[in-house]
DNA sequence: AAGTTAACAGACAGGTCTGTCTACACCCAG
DNA sequence: CTGGGTGTAGACAGACCTGTCTGTTAACTT
């Protein structure tokens, strides 16, 4: 990890940033392999070399997605405040971000469980992350003393999956607002004892 | 529409109805027009003759989940009673039973629209549908007086569709209640007044 | 200088995709 | 009996898909 910040400049890390860019856009079903060549400049045998089938790199990129998507959650999280409660509605910050940002299109991991079978790889991938979210709000939900903090933070997730998967649709401004609202209203109540 | 209820007569029945399971099951994107030929016992001049392209099938298929999608959501309304306070909360049994029926996948509008260019007619249909089903809340959380019913109505909808996208991860069955139980919070709280 | 490694370039096989086309069977009205 | 409408059966074109394979080039190591 001695990685600059510029241009990637191993033939694995330009592949990779290749297929972020347009599975995300067009859906790992739709990009073919080797558009994802032609686009990264690269030869086929290398791309093969690092992933050996194209699920392989469907995963690769599951795994970024999750790092930037979860790291960018916490951080809104962070900001929010020291206080648990405040961090639980902060979150949701990142969700405004996301929509703000330019070629938006929603939940990578619900659009990408949608074009794989339940039972592949790739599926499980998906659900793992959602999960792993999951107890991180938990946690969090805990530590605000909520009454039922897995009901809390099963009400949040759903509704942070409504926010990103309405994405994929139209990036409505609206959105983020609201939905913040309600979270705040879902946490006050859940709070309350 | 004198059609009875048994198995479908006419070839154009046939076709839909096997697009229908299979579309929703695999995402339109992954069922080959030859597929639905084979499964739905047809020649592949009478489906080019109904649905001259692929994509007029995936319209016809989208209009078909409207109807039954919308029309359970509106039973469900009208079975919690008169009060359009219980109606907003009663609608999200809709998504229980959802998530009860069998080869259950989520939502078939977000996953559709994920394998759609944004601009496309297909990709347009998901969106008119949402609209639709949230003009449509909106007028309940309108009778209901709602403080801010477009508010409501977004807030509400968002949550109904986390609870339809998570489908496509994982179907549990604690999802339905949780939502629900969130939709009576925000319904109450938004009543307020 | 020789060898090793990483990468590029691109042909190729075998399959699937959409969409068009020809040829044939049936049935019912005139 | 004839002709139009509806349907079946399936070949075909042209594009795209994944994954394998052969050769070549450049850089670094010993």
């Amino acid at each position: 990890m001695v990685q600059s910040g510029g241009a990637p400049r191993c033939a694995r890390d330009r592949i990779l940033d290749t297929a972020f860019r347009m599975f995300y856009a067009h859906g790992p079903r739709g990009v073919g392999v080797d558009t994802v060549i032609a686009e990264s400049g690269v030869a086929k045998a290398t791309l093969y070399k690092y992933f050996p089938r194209k699920d392989d790199l469907v995963l690769a990129y599951l795994d970024k997605v999750d790092q930037v998507w979860f790291g960018q959650l916490r951080a809104a999280a962070r900001a929010a405040g020291d206080d648990p409660r405040d961090q639980l509605v902060g979150m949701f910050d990142a969700l405004a971000s996301a929509c703000r940002s330019e070629g938006y299109h929603g939940c990578a991991f619900i659009n990408t469980a949608a074009e794989f079978e339940p039972g592949s790889d790739v599926h499980a991938r998906t659900v793992e992350h959602k999960n792993v979210v999951r107890a991180w709000v938990t946690d969090l939900a805990r530590r605000a003393g909520a009454d039922d903090p897995e009901r809390l933070a099963r009400q949040l997730t759903l509704l942070l999956d409504g926010g990103l998967a309405a994405g994929v649709l139209d990036a409505d401004p609206v959105t983020p607002d609201a939905t913040r609202a309600a979270a705040r209203v879902l946490v006050d109540a859940a709070c309350s004892g």
